[in-house]
DNA sequence: CAATCGGAAA
DNA sequence: CATCTTTCCGATTG
């Protein structure tokens, strides 16, 4: 199947320029898709080769590129139909101009046929640019899975798909391949046993540049104060004259080793540490050194060394001190020797023997616990993989305080009662604290669990909440996990790693990609990546739902298209969403799946579309303003009633709705190009595995209105997915939608007047700032302009509306109805204050 | 005392 | 980039 490898190569980035012929290109089929029977099928028909997403260049790619591409030999041909990007951000002291007259993409800048190839490469897996670092695996060799997990550690995954994968081999990598034991000769070793080419001595040069200084540093916790240790008295040394970190030092020889050292002592201790330190002359490095080395044998472990070299520093240049190893390209790794902490109390905790591990489960707990001692970090899992799991085996492993923080309390009660399953932690050791559910536990050790507003919390707190965070903060934790690391915002991040004294952390995420760039402060604020998993092969062995993924091209009705392309941006949003081929595409997909006995999740982030949409399919649905109880009844008949087979969700259902297992999700409208959102909302589905015997057991169909911006933002939003391997196929007809019964906007007519009131609701949102309503009671002679156009259009029913004939007022205005509610009340009250103050 | 609302921040 | 949604707190209800 040829060209497989071209739908997943499509990490696309087609970029809408001013022309917009690419679709009346006819390397873009249409219509040919047969949705009546095997709509699902992996059928080369089905999907298309999404050429038309062509490149950052702004140039219409050539078709011919794709052609050539096609016909040439077999190594090329897949290398060559890794994305075009490859060598947009070579990074590289090498020759570039080597050749230039390309054969396509990698090769456009360099040559490669310098390289020598063994002998037996055709056995060998791996290719590796002398140029970047960068590793292309042909997943499809017999020592693919272990070569894969060798580059797990060692290298970034770049792109995953079917049967090429990119990895990239970078300094933080090889950080993360470090600290989790690997040696560097290892490294080599293996690289060179797995390439088909002799890894080339500017590969072996970074590796050992790289991995010299990395791991050396460690940061220990010891009664609740700061150590820097490292085995190497040179590395002592260099640490001690940096003039950052020098600084910070405290002498922990003249502190007494009891606890319960204030941090007004801390300062004074500072103090007469720096005073000290200047009679010791900078030059005389000996003394120097020998003024700070504490010697201490280490408990028997796999090092060989027996010595390490330590200062201590304070509590709050932990930070700084991390920062700063960083820069100077020594990263500290905090490491927890748990086994050997005698001074904070065990905590009674231990996985019930019902509960079992999953193998790739054990495989990042290994990372974390390799040399016997706890390594902070971050564990990659898709969700309903299991990632609450890995953190609870992590706790029991521990057997200390622990504290849980995720995003919301939602998430705080599910953790809360996850714990108490697959555990057999007693319920008087656990607390809860949200806002509304103060606790702590009365024992010696036990486990929290909270969120990072909560404990990140600047403002002034209840006086309860301040209670709660005396007792979070005047204690030793064992073990922090931090639940959805990818959302909680750095900053917010930072106050909690620092406020609270944890000596592991354990970062747990499904998706480590934002689109900021804070995703690189979670290295120095938690620890390196330790495991990542491979969706595809998760799925592959059941793990985790097996979907297909579809976008779906809706052709703009031609009254929409000609208003699209008059308005302003800002307004071109809604009529995109709501294109009637759209709303009918998703009426024929609601229906089609429920025939079949799926459960419907619809995606729409613009919460008029979505009660739009829901309201006019005679659907529930959720979104912010609905209230607690509404929505748990809602969700509660999505999960039992054979009635209720499809909900809609705005954002909210993104993070913090525990929502129940479906199988098909249909996204309607989305946040522009968030790779994190895609990523997470079809993680919505992944838990799904009730029929795994058919191939795919799980559906994520995306509807794109054809022609407009929103193709764009597509493209973006699946580059992340595309990466972990999934086959985005296009879907540019379904098959029968038209005849389907009561399909709505079937005339010219209704679409019309849906159109009139997409146009209206435009107006309406421009004009809701002003006000537009408050004039009845309060707001006179403000913009009569703007008076008249809302009064024309909402005719006889606003009055009665405004008046309180509710039911009139939702079922015609249903839409502004949260508006309404939230924007115009603030508004009256303000010019009631204004009004009283005259 | 609980439920609910408004404000602020993220 | 604005919008949406969430969180927490304090105040106001019945």
């Amino acid at each position: 199947m040829d060209s497989h490898q071209y739908q997943t190569r499509s990490k696309g980035r087609s970029v809408y320029g001013a022309d917009m012929d690419y679709f009346s290109d006819d390397s873009i089929a249409t219509d040919n898709s047969d949705y009546g029977d095997g709509m699902m099928d992996d059928d080369d028909n089905f999907g298309q080769d999404r050429s038309y997403a062509n490149g950052k260049n702004k140039k219409p790619m050539k078709k011919n590129v794709n052609r050539a591409k096609k016909s040439s030999n077999e190594t090329l041909n897949k290398l060559a139909a890794k994305d075009q990007n490859f060598l947009q951000d070579v990074h590289t002291d090498a020759p570039k101009d080597f050749v230039p007259d390309v054969v396509s993409g990698l090769f456009r800048r360099s040559d490669f046929s310098y390289l020598k190839l063994k002998p037996d490469h055709a056995s060998r897996p791996l290719w590796i640019s002398p140029n970047d670092g960068r590793i292309i695996l042909e997943s499809f060799s017999p020592l693919a899975e272990q070569a894969q997990d060798f580059l797990v550690t060692i290298a970034e995954p770049v792109s995953r798909p079917s049967h090429i994968h990119e990895y990239r081999i970078t300094a933080y990598s090889l950080y993360a391949a470090v600290s989790v034991g690997l040696e560097t000769d290892d490294i080599i070793a293996v690289l060179d046993r797995l390439s088909k080419i002799p890894v080339s001595p500017s590969i072996v040069n970074f590796i050992r540049s790289a991995t010299v200084s990395y791991g050396k540093v460690k940061l220990v916790i010891k009664h609740n104060r700061y150590f820097v240790e490292t085995t190497q008295a040179d590395i002592l040394q260099m640490l001690l004259k940096d003039p950052v970190i020098s600084t910070l030092r405290i002498d922990s020889e003249a502190l007494p080793t009891a606890a319960g050292v204030t941090s007004a002592k801390y300062d004074s201790e500072i103090s007469s540490v720096t005073s000290k330190k200047n009679t010791v002359d900078p030059n005389d490095t000996e003394a120097l050194f020998t003024s700070v080395v504490g010697e201490q044998s280490l408990e028997d472990d796999n090092d060989d060394m027996d010595v390490v070299h330590s200062f201590e520093i304070a509590n709050e240049s932990v930070e700084i001190v991390k920062k700063r190893c960083q820069e100077i390209d020594y990263p500290v790794l905090e490491e927890y020797d748990f086994r050997n902490d005698y001074r904070n109390p065990d905590l009674p905790i231990d996985l019930k023997p019902s509960t079992q591990i999953r193998p790739y489960q054990e495989k990042s707990l290994s990372k974390m616990f390799g040399n016997g001692r706890a390594r902070s970090g971050i564990i990659v899992l898709p969700c309903g993989a299991g990632k609450t799991l890995v953190g609870i085996t992590a706790a029991c492993t521990i057997k200390k305080s622990v504290i849980v923080l995720c995003t919301s309390s939602v998430s705080v009660m599910q953790w809360r009662q996850q714990f108490l399953q697959w555990c057999t932690l007693q319920p008087e050791n656990v607390a809860v604290f949200t806002s509304d559910n103060k606790e702590m536990f009365q024992t010696d050790s036990g486990l929290v669990v909270s969120t990072y507003s909560m404990v990140a919390n600047t403002r002034n707190r209840s006086h309860d909440s301040q209670k709660v965070m005396d007792f979070l903060t005047g204690r030793e934790w064992g073990f922090i996990i931090l639940d959805e690391v990818h959302v909680v915002p750095a900053a917010m991040f930072r106050r909690v790693v620092t406020t609270i004294a944890a000596h592991a952390k354990l970062g747990l995420t499904a998706t480590l990609v934002r689109e900021d760039d804070k995703i690189s402060d979670l290295n120095f604020l938690i620890g390196p990546k330790l495991y990542e998993a491979n969706w595809m092969e998760l799925s592959q062995k059941g793990h985790i739902a097996n979907v297909q993924c579809a976008e779906v091209w809706c052709p703009m009705t031609a009254e929409f298209y000609q208003e699209y392309l008059r308005e302003s941006a800002r307004k071109r949003m809604l009529l995109y969403i709501m294109n009637p081929t759209k709303f009918q595409a998703c009426q024929f997909l609601i229906q089609y799946h429920e025939k079949r006995g799926d459960k419907i999740i619809v995606f729409s982030d613009n919460v008029c579309a979505l009660q739009e949409y829901a309201l006019k399919l005679g659907k529930p649905f959720i979104f912010g303003s609905t209230p607690q109880q509404e929505r748990m009844n809602i969700l509660q008949n999505f999960q039992f009633n054979d009635q209720i087979n499809t909900i809609f969700l705005s954002k909210v259902g993104d993070t913090s709705i525990d929502l129940p297992e479906a199988t098909c999700l249909i996204q309607i409208s989305s946040h522009y190009g968030s790779r994190r959102q895609e990523a997470q909302r079809l993680g919505r589905i992944l838990r799904a595995k009730r029929r795994n015997d058919e191939g795919f057991n799980a559906f994520f169909y995306s509807l794109v209105s054809k022609d407009t911006q929103e193709m764009y933002y597509s493209t973006k939003r699946q580059a992340f997915l595309v990466d972990q391997g999934y086959a985005f196929k296009v879907i540019t007809h379904l098959h029968g939608m038209e005849k389907l019964p009561n399909l709505a906007y079937a005339t010219a007519r209704e679409r019309r007047e849906l159109l009139q009131e997409v146009l209206l609701k435009n107006e309406e949102a421009a004009g809701l700032e002003v006000g537009d309503d408050a004039e009845n009671t309060i707001g006179r002679g403000l913009n009569t302009n703007k008076k008249i156009k809302s009064k024309a259009v909402r005719g006889e029913g606003s009055l009665s509306g405004l008046a309180g004939g509710e039911d009139m007022a939702y079922l015609e205005y249903s839409s502004n109805r949260n508006k309404e509610l939230r924007e115009h009340h603030p508004l009256i009250r303000k010019m009631y204050y204004k009004n009283a103050k005259k």
